[in-house]
RNA sequence: CGCGGAGUGGAGCAGUGGUAGCUCGUUGGGCUCAUAACCCAAAGGUCGUAAGUUCGAGUCUUGCCUCCGCAACCA
């Protein structure tokens, strides 16, 4: 039932080039995508990996004026330690590229022309805010304003987070630009939709029907999507920083970053081979497998398919392995909060190491839920087994062989039934690791080569050869034999998870890379063979290291906090009258309690000084509510009565908000009488 | 009730209707070639929760709770 296929495009999700990549992008994507490169490259197989940087999108402009650069000089900027972080790490693109290369702007824009020309694309044309000081159309993330709702002065164009309400743009009471600050005006604008809805039929057989064995998470997330219908997506945006529409009367426009990205999956393979690019997206004896993250999945799964289906003549995508996210230290990681571990910096902090985070990312990849990356795991993982039982077993074998035969391949002489044992053990492993990454399970994969050098320790220990040197060499020459052979498979089954050290251990054996095809083989080594010399290939990581990366950590953590620390700027002035309207008093808390089905809700029953009222308070996270009672608030008592939950709640308690959004009821200093009026 | 994923021994994870498993950690024993590494054994789980389907449920159905993602640049 297997399609056979001529060759393999692996594609990996494009890093944004707004900041540096870490743990998460390699364990995500580019651990396995290169694990699997490799892989079938050692298979002999025809294989082509496809990388690059995403270079464009407002986030980028907005960091550029932040920073009083050019967009060019902050792609520049990352671009370059993105691309040295992954070489450094040893992913084997055959490229990595740009969105901002001469080739990818001519592709992209040929890309959309074709569908327009085509007639794929419907044009719209809609009203949006438009910041006239910045001179340029506003996202809706990029407007805040006053809730409708619950009021809130800082809700975002797309939701209030205070009230969780979805909100559009026009909804919010006095809108301003985030970019400017000044107040935006609406204004016509045009753009180009892609019809998913028509491409829905299609999407259904093909995914839901002919790709029932992709990953749950991804099966699932598609199948939503399509159940809920699809909707028209707009593929332009008004911005200056980009890949302009290559459309008569589209000038301030360029394509949306969504639409440009993934086109950049060709434009690379274009990049590297001018002649031949075709071969690798058209012909369908080529299988092309996309490496991204959760939160891409739609796009490569539903989007992108659609645009390739509407140009016609490019093949589609075979697999979408897509995993979840790491987080790190029980936190989810963040670019944005420096909460990360940055590829370039581990390396300056641990030398040589990439094999061990190849390693770790891969032991512990989010395969099928969210995982965490914990510096203390890594420890144990790097002592407990790359040292324990990998590099141990290779050292035991070669250390032996040293001592008693100076570094020369023995003879084996007649094997037990225990050595034959030995052997089949090993035999099948070529044919579960292949099993376990034809499917994607690189996790499990490795854990099979793993179980190799368990195999080899056993034996070890069950044969005993350093009694035996006492009595009988031609025996100690057999377990050795069987031992380096073990020895050369490893050197094969961890190549593509282990590359630097793999490249080592051959140096020690003294081969020249031995094929995949060889695996299982216990004959890898001739007899008589000289080693090389022999090293430690993994090294014990001490606490002290561990406690250092930990402490960097929480320094980030303590940085974070003083940074987000600034306080809101003063808002414009009132007059006195203004103040005035406004009745604070004191009360007593007489009853406190959840309210039920509101996760942020408590209700108070408050001593106002002349009679007991309700006021419901979203402070549930912070206080429990037998703490509260016999305390004294302040609050708001002539604010307009309002529903919550179904409760009426008769004004608002007075709380500050801390720099990490947690909240502190506002108490008066000495307890006074209810009632008492606040000045 | 917006949509999807996840919840399994102390930790991290497998497990698509038939005796709950792996790695690490813990405890005890063995070995001493090896980076105090290796090997063996044991303890440790009412599989988030409640109900249901079934001869039989970690697995299927429904409700609820918790975490994450998407929708809204992010692997």
């Amino acid at each position: 039932m297997e399609k056979q296929f001529k060759r393999t495009l692996i594609t990996t999700a494009l890093p944004y080039a707004n900041g540096p990549v870490h743990i998460g992008h390699l364990a995500g994507v580019y651990v396995p995508a290169d694990i699997y490169a490799r892989y079938l490259r050692l298979k002999g197989e025809d294989v082509l990996m496809i990388g690059g940087s995403d270079e464009h999108g407002v986030p980028i402009t907005i960091r550029a004026k932040k920073e009083g650069i050019t967009p060019q000089d902050v792609v520049d900027r990352f671009h370059a330690i993105i691309k040295q972080s992954f070489e450094d790490f040893g992913i084997t693109f055959d490229i990595y590229s740009r969105t901002t290369s001469a080739t990818h702007r001519q592709v992209a824009s040929d890309f959309f022309r074709k569908l327009y020309d085509k007639g794929e694309f419907i044009e719209k044309t809609s009203e949006q805010y438009y910041d006239e000081e910045a001179k340029q159309f506003l996202a809706d993330r990029y407007i805040t304003g006053t809730c409708p709702h619950c009021k809130n002065e800082h809700a975002y164009g797309d939701q209030c987070e205070a009230c969780g309400t979805s909100l559009s743009p026009t909804d919010l009471i006095n809108p301003k630009s985030t970019i400017s600050g000044s107040v935006p005006v609406m204004k016509e604008t045009k753009h180009w939709y892609l019809p998913l809805d028509k491409h829905e039929p299609f999407l259904r057989k093909w995914i839901l029907e002919d790709h029932k064995e992709w990953k749950p998470n991804v099966y699932g997330q598609c199948k939503s999507w399509l159940d809920m219908g699809l909707q028209p997506r707009a593929v332009s945006r008004d911005l200056d920083w980009g890949i302009p529409v290559p459309v008569e009367g589209a000038e301030g426009k360029v394509l949306y970053v969504w639409f440009d990205a993934p086109i950049g999956y060709i434009s690379n393979t274009k990049e590297l081979l001018p002649d031949s690019w075709e071969t690798w997206w058209k012909d369908p004896e080529t299988k092309i497998v996309h490496f991204i993250g959760k939160d891409n999945i739609v796009f490569h799964c539903i989007v992108f398919p659609s645009m390739l289906k509407a140009e016609g003549s490019f093949c589609l995508p075979e697999n979408v392995p897509a995993n979840e996210f790491l987080n790190l230290e029980g936190d989810k990681i963040s670019t944005s909060r420096n909460w990360a571990v940055w590829l370039h910096e581990y390396l300056v902090d641990m030398p040589g190491k990439q094999d061990v985070l190849r390693y770790v990312l891969t032991a512990n990849a989010p395969e099928t839920k969210d995982n965490d990356f914990t510096w203390k795991d890594f420890q144990a993982r790097n002592n407990n087994e790359l040292v324990a039982i990998l590099g141990n077993f290779i050292n035991r074998a070669l250390v032996l062989t040293e001592k008693y035969f100076n570094g020369k391949v023995p003879a084996a002489g007649e094997l037990t039934d225990y050595d034959r044992e030995t052997l089949n053990d090993f035999v099948n492993v070529k044919a579960d690791v292949e099993r376990l990454l034809d499917t994607y399970h690189f996790r499990d994969a490795q854990k099979e080569a793993m179980n190799l050098a368990r195999i080899g320790n056993k034996y070890l220990a069950d044969t005993e050869p350093w009694k035996l040197a006492k009595t009988d060499m031609e025996r100690v020459a057999t377990i050795l034999n069987i031992s380096l052979q073990i020895v050369a498979n490893l050197a094969i089954a961890f190549e593509p998870f282990l590359p630097f050290s793999m490249e080592r251990l051959n140096k020690m054996l003294n081969v020249e890379p031995l094929g995949w095809d060889r695996l299982g083989s216990t004959d890898l080594l001739p007899a008589g063979h000289q080693l090389g010399k022999t090293e430690l290939l993994f090294e014990k990581i001490e606490d002290d290291v561990i406690e250092a990366q930990v402490q960097k950590l929480l320094d980030t953590k303590k940085a974070n906090e003083e940074a987000n620390h600034k306080a809101n700027p003063i808002r414009e002035n009132i007059e006195f009258d203004d103040f005035t309207k406004l009745d604070i008093r004191v009360g007593t808390v007489l009853e406190c309690s959840k309210v039920p089905k509101a996760d942020k809700l408590l209700q108070f029953k408050i001593d106002d000084g002349l009679e007991t009222r309700t006021i419901v308070s979203g402070i549930a996270k912070y206080y429990a509510p037998e703490e509260l009672i016999g305390k004294q608030v302040c609050f708001i008592a002539n604010l307009a009565p309002r529903k919550l939950k179904g409760i009426v709640s008769e004004g608002m308690i007075l709380s500050a908000e801390n720099a990490d959004g947690t909240l502190a009821i506002v108490s008066p200093e000495k307890v006074v009488k209810p009632g008492s009026e606040v000045k």
